[in-house]
DNA sequence: ACGGTGACGCTCA
DNA sequence: TTGAGCGCCACCG
């Protein structure tokens, strides 16, 4: 059920959810995104408990410099589907044409 | 109410 | 360029 949260995380997951596929994002510019722009790090952390996966793909925030970041189930795991999702990576950083600075 | 924690980011050496 | 340090925000015990 949907349990009942601050308006915080709600609002990083419906930014999120707006992510196409195949393309990412950073925590930055989701926070930068809610008037919030000092909040990245509040935003990884509403994103690690993320309780609309897949629905919310949290896979598809990277951080400012793209290098991947974290993932709840590992960033292997994280690079894997990114990778699937036609994001290409090297050396742990996703290129920057994948990244969309503008939500 | 207070302090610790974490999927970040920027600055400086 | 890469790494260490410090700052920032929201959440939890």
């Amino acid at each position: 059920m949907l349990a009942a949260m601050t308006p915080f995380p709600q609002e990083v997951y419906k930014v999120t959810k707006c992510i196409p596929r195949g393309k990412v994002t950073t925590y930055a510019a989701i926070a930068r995104a809610l008037k919030n722009p000092r909040a990245a790090r509040a935003v990884g952390n509403a994103l690690h408990k993320n309780p609309f996966v897949p629905q919310v793909p949290c896979h598809r925030v990277v951080q400012r410099d793209g290098k991947v970041g974290g993932f709840a189930r590992g960033r292997r795991e994280k690079i894997k589907i990114l990778r699937h999702e036609g994001v290409k990576i090297s050396n742990g950083k996703v290129e920057p044409a994948f990244l969309i600075i503008k939500l």
